[in-house]
DNA sequence: CTTGACTCCGTACCTAGATACAGGGTGTAT
DNA sequence: ATACACCCTGTATCTAGGTACGGAGTCAAG
């Protein structure tokens, strides 16, 4: 057998691997606040539980879905408080739902104003008078 | 008269107010290379051109159309050589385009996921069986 | 001749999310 | 018993675009 699993719990290295994250990525999780403290070995090695997995699984979808590791934070926690509604949960996907939509709406107005300003150039001849640059110089 | 203006060219305070910048900023576009070094005054300050202020402005509005400062720093050599093509010009606002444009994708996507995990959830109840949370969780 | 606004330089700090590395200790297979 | 993979801590580095600060020098006005 190899690795030092079977004992109790996961490796740092072996849940690093499950979650398909690096091994410095947990350190700095926990740093973070957003992994609960795991228990040591007499070692002095991290004892994973079998949820630490799932747990950073969650966090990678979150972030897979626009949430940073701070509006993720509040989001472990709550999940493991029984107190907590299906409202909350919702009402923190829908702000975030409304935030990417901000999002895109800047950076279309960014594409319309770019597009518009490109579609100003044939392209043609040398950049005395190159309408994209007068619109970047112009008032 | 106040400041030290009217001696020739402009001090860096007086160019951060007209481009609507930090002084900070000015050095720092220095230090980055983008902006040209001035010359100095006798009291080692420094005296911008007048074209100094618009030099700032064509960076502020290419930010606002999405250029990063690496990208824009060959610009201003662009503009200011004049065997530059339009051509040339061109293709950087096409690439910054696309770029553009797919960063609105990739936003839409997770727009639309996001969205559909959302209505997924009726906002009633506890967390337990909270079909936002399970779509995090699960596989 | 003092006060206040401005400038200089160098360095540190900020957000966000990691990644890398040095210099050690540990675990196990051969 | 030794090699090699793995783990530990702490600190530094990276991208991107700045902002802040300390201590010193300078300028113009009253």
């Amino acid at each position: 057998m190899s690795g030092i699993s079977g004992m109790n719990g996961l490796t740092i290295g072996e849940v690093a691997k499950q979650a398909e994250v690096n091994v410095e990525t947990l350190r700095y999780y926990e740093r973070r606040g957003i992994l609960p403290i795991p228990p040591r070995s007499g070692a002095n090695y991290r004892r994973y539980p079998e949820t630490a997995v799932q747990q950073v699984r969650f966090i990678k979808r979150a972030q897979g879905l626009g949430f940073s590791l701070n509006e993720i934070t509040p989001m472990l926690f709550l999940r493991n408080n029984p107190k907590t509604s299906r409202a909350a949960v919702k009402a923190r996907a829908e702000a975030k739902l409304a935030d990417i939509e901000e999002k895109i709406e800047r950076l279309t107005e960014m594409r319309d104003a770019l597009a518009q300003v490109t579609m100003l150039c044939d392209g043609k001849g040398s950049i005395d008078g190159c309408p994209i640059l007068q619109a970047l110089e112009g008032e």
